[in-house]
DNA sequence: GATGAATGAGATTTCATTCAT
DNA sequence: TATGAATGAAATCTCATTCAT
């Protein structure tokens, strides 16, 4: 369709640090890459890393916010909808399982160079971060109103322990002490509701999904 | 009983240079503390630190190791009882956020700049971390040989997912995103416990257990 | 009289950079500002700075050469009047203080980062500010020759004693350590000459001129 | 009398960087020397000079100010006898003239990067260079107040020109624009002094020294 | 045991300059 | 003319580690 460029354009070469970033990140990770290795990877000099972002740090911040937002919305999109709690979390495993299977790498760096580096990157991210398990939280507390879920029970205590199991899960992934297929991948969804929310209703208050789940169990 | 010193004995220095890595540790992070920091808060010379370890690194490898081979061993004898699976995963979420009340510097050292510091120490410790998750899932195992929990979930998963239900815990003391008083700890081991198990447990399996457990609160 | 231009003519942009150089250079000196601060501050991409100059020095070059070139001819011309020694330098400091009062931005450059600047560009443009010490003591020498001044001083340490009072006062106003109005410009002028050429005339042998000078104040 | 060391002791080492910096600067100055160049030239590791001195900045500071120091006390101990103004200035010239006779690297290097380079070290030292053009402007104040200088010349300005005077003659030297001997240094003394003050002192009042200053010429 | 001066590999970052468009 | 993406040499500074005393 389009001429054949002898040139790429020039958001291609920005683009093309940020995927090689996530390739060298996710290999040896931040710390232990110089900018130099980016731009080896991109193929580029590493001049063009300090004209495209303005440090090491901007690329990884990078890389990490323009991830983590689409969470953010992700998060706040399902729980505008009427569906119910346990629904509503299991979009959010979903979509966490499912951005690492379509991108391990990146979701290698974000876990652990920015929110599990809680000195460095996750220091600076960190209302970014707790953002996410506040609108979880949100989730449960709504839940709780409704009578779904104890209310005993701290919104923010299991909001931790929910996000926590799922990212411990893809940590086991990473470092390959879990294994990673399809079929594990819909069980680790499967799992992480069930127990969490196991755990968080109210007997009988959910008879139409618990009952159901039960069924199956 | 002690004879009178007026010079602490060598043995002293060391330990003191150890309890001064956890509060420099915790304060700043490894990476961000030099040796001179350590030997600073330790009020020797630097040199001293390598007298006693042979490397920075040795200093949270010898941190980290005397506490996470207390936590097997807690494990491996928590196991060897004759309680029930929901017993002993109480057991070892009580004994880490005990660990934490008791000491959190040190806890926080070793979640951040080791277990969960996946491209540095987590990756010279990961045998010995992943021992104790292959322990826990024994536990879980167990319980599904004994027809406790349910067969079909595997076992490695669910002891991910519980101890990273943990963790995140911690990690949002350590990082004032949760309240942190004795009451909390409580409800954060009965929380992750119920939740996780119950998610594991087969319907009515375990009611008298988990009646017990609120009997003991 | 010119006719009206939608678009500025090619040497108005020329001139624009050097405008615009002299703002930025005199703001932060030369070496703080980036090829890119000039062209920001003139309006134009920093590659056109290469279009109408080789470099940067070559920038600063140009705003050295084009005033100081203005001040050789004009000390060569008063020094071809039959006015008296004192007359003549006190042209010549008049010509420097108003240069002062007339552009303080561009004579702030040329002292700063040019004749004070030797290491760089002083180094480069020696020859050429020596010629300027070297036209004054030339002027020291006549008068030396016409018995006005004493015989016995070195005219090249004469020359170097003017331009340096004279250049330390400009300094003064630069930094604010002087105050900088109309009344100190004018009184700058005659202490210099008057200091200098006191102690180098030869008792009465320029009352008249002293006098003269007074007249004309 | 002291036993041969085959190791420097502590001190003589950042003693013998600071020399070593006098040398390198003096010959390519300041910006264009590397802090490896201080570190060959005085032969050690470049690690020390970070040891001793916590950046580059550092090494020059330290060299300015350990001599600067020096002529402020020599200004302000010379004020205080009871000499008269134009003995002081002598004094001062003098001081500064034998300086450079003494030491001409170390005062090429106070000059041109410090004194001189207005947009860097000379910005960072304002204050104290200024201290020094104020105790030789008190100077000229107290001789306006005991009626030997003029009243109506500002006592600031004359600060400047005969500090300027003075500075640039050194520069004169430095640049090998003006012979440097024994007899041109005491010279270009009288000359700075005798011009500048010629035109402060007022006529007759200061009759005696200046025969006095005469006789010894 | 104890000290801290000395070492030097290695990382980030800046910015003048080039050149394809 | 005019643009600004692309380049890469060069410089500062950090800090774990060694070792003579």
């Amino acid at each position: 369709m389009s001429a054949v460029r002898t040139r790429s354009a020039p958001q291609d070469r920005r683009q093309a640090i940020l995927d090689a970033a996530v390739r060298v990140f996710a290999r040896r990770g931040f710390h232990a890459c110089r900018v130099s290795d980016i731009a080896d990877e991109a193929g580029v000099a590493y001049g063009l890393v300090y004209h495209y972002f303005g440090s090491k740090d901007s690329v990884l911040d990078t890389l990490f916010l323009e991830r983590w937002n689409v969470m953010l919305d992700m998060i706040a999109e399902v729980d505008a909808t009427e569906a119910s709690a346990r629904e509503k979390l299991y979009a959010i495993a979903s979509f966490i399982v499912d951005s690492y299977r379509h991108d391990p790498d990146l979701m290698k760096v974000i876990i652990v160079d920015v929110t599990r580096a809680a000195n460095s990157f996750g220091q600076t991210h960190l209302a970014r971060i707790r953002e996410a398990y506040r609108r979880i939280a949100a989730i449960v507390e709504g839940a709780q109103r409704q009578g779904a879920f104890k209310a005993e029970i701290d919104a923010e205590f299991a909001a931790m322990a929910f996000y926590g199991a799922i990212e411990q899960m893809l940590t086991g992934w990473i470092f390959e002490m879990l294994p990673a297929d399809e079929e594990h991948y819909e069980r680790a969804k499967r799992l992480v509701v069930e127990t969490i929310c196991g755990g968080l209703e109210i007997s009988g208050a959910s008879h139409g999904r618990r009952d159901a789940d039960r069924d199956g169990d």
